[in-house]
DNA sequence: GCCAATTGTTTCGAATTGTTTCAGCGGCGA
DNA sequence: TCGCCGCTGAAACAATTCGAAACAATTGGC
């Protein structure tokens, strides 16, 4: 067995709460550039080139949650999922370079808990993986409830992706259904740039849709945002996409 | 790896506020001019003619900004784009010798904040870096950062070419089109020069079309600026193109 | 099962953009 | 100056794309 394992304490030993994430990924760099932005975040995390390491090192000590690549070169993915949910119930994000087919099914069926398309936004991954956590129990709600869940200020609006709540300037609260609130955090995450349908559909949470259904999604997002009016924040550019205009703070 | 690296620091290295703007182009003429310029904004820059080196660099210290080439010898532009994507939320743009194909919009969906089409102004590169660090909340316009949008003035109009809003010179509002708003900037980046059709076409935003929707579109930007008459702002330069006469003042 | 909420699909009209066409103009040489 | 020829402007036309509304399918609670 070839593999290779690369252990990779990012965060600070003494720091006890801080949780081990574990990464399987063929592709060294992407591992090492994803536990890089887990660290700035006070996660440990853990890299591993192949299934049969990632298994070994799962023995060695439990994570939290792991990531999977699915193209893995000495097992398939899906066995390896079934092998750690097999062992103990760990939380497991799912990524795959395939956009909108069924794999995002298949993927969530087998147990993965989230799933995430290539190429990704190395800060989306973090946050997918704090709301997997978060909604596990396994994210601190003593010292993270406070900073627990993130929310997003934009032109005087807040929008809270965990309890779908959004915040009108006036101080009115509103509830948006899960589908908008997964669309409209991707483009908090992503403000000020042009997001194309295809993007929008493999990280905004829809399974198996043609392009309009984007369309009717930001729709109602905008009528939703537009009850308290100010010019409209979701700007279309024409054959491209849709792109936030307002710039976005993150505040735990 | 025959990868050379030339590490160029063409700012003064006390002005701790000064970004760090990474070049990767095979080409090194290209890359020094960039950085030449670039250092007369006070900006700091490095120069790597390979992608393992700018990788190397990366590692080492990481830029607000990395402008890529596409035609790279040793790795493909785009692997590189994910690669870096994939490692830190680092703004990109990327350069290409290709004109107005699909590449545009490939380039963009990998996740770089702009792209741009060789031959180049270093001046407009220059703009369209500070524009990307600008949205990305890097740039520090101390004062103004409220406000964050590049505005040009000209002829007693005012183009805001974030919010594709046109002020005429008594006040009036009034919205461009995503492609008007495009070529008009192009105009308004380079007045008083004889910019070409084909020039146009490359750096205005629009892909795949004939020399003759240049002139629709700078028909329809006329209708709208004299609606307020004044002299012609548009100059027909016959068998060259066209040129903006007015004199422009950017303003953050 | 029934009802309500959510979500995707279809449809139609409007907006945006590119292409074609033709008349008029500019440049250039006889 | 005259006439030719390529270039440009304007308008009409065509092709995409998008927004809004209506409709249908799915889900989930009771």
């Amino acid at each position: 067995m070839q593999s290779t394992r690369h252990e990779n304490r990012t965060a600070d030993p003494e720091d006890s709460g801080s949780l081990l994430i574990d990464i399987v990924d063929d592709e060294r760099e992407i591992g090492e550039l994803l536990a890089k932005t887990l660290a700035s975040y006070r996660f440990r995390s853990r890299i591993f080139t192949s299934a049969f390491s990632a298994l070994d090192g799962f023995e060695q000590e439990r994570p939290a949650l792991v990531v999977i690549d699915l193209g893995l070169p000495d097992m398939d993915g899906m066995e390896l999922i079934n092998r750690l949910r097999a062992a103990a119930p760990v939380a497991i994000i799912v990524l795959s370079g395939r956009s909108h087919t069924g794999d995002r099914i298949m993927g969530l069926e087998l147990g993965a808990d989230d799933y995430i398309v290539k190429p990704f936004d190395p800060r989306e991954v973090v946050a997918r993986i704090r709301s997997v956590l978060r909604r596990s129990g396994l994210l601190d709600t003593q010292i993270q409830t406070v900073s627990g869940t993130q929310k997003a200020r934009f032109a005087n609006w807040v929008f809270d992706p965990h309890s779908m709540r959004l915040i009108s300037p006036s101080g009115q609260e509103s509830d948006v259904s899960t589908g908008e609130a997964a669309l409209l955090e991707i483009l908090l995450r992503s403000p000020k740039r042009v997001l194309s349908r295809d993007y929008l559909l493999d990280h905004g949470g829809s399974d198996d849709s043609l392009d309009r259904s984007i369309d009717v999604r930001i729709s109602r997002i905008r009528k939703k945002l537009s009850k308290e009016s100010d010019k409209p924040l979701i700007r279309t550019v024409y054959g491209s996409g849709y792109m936030l205009t307002a710039s976005v703070e993150w505040t735990e």
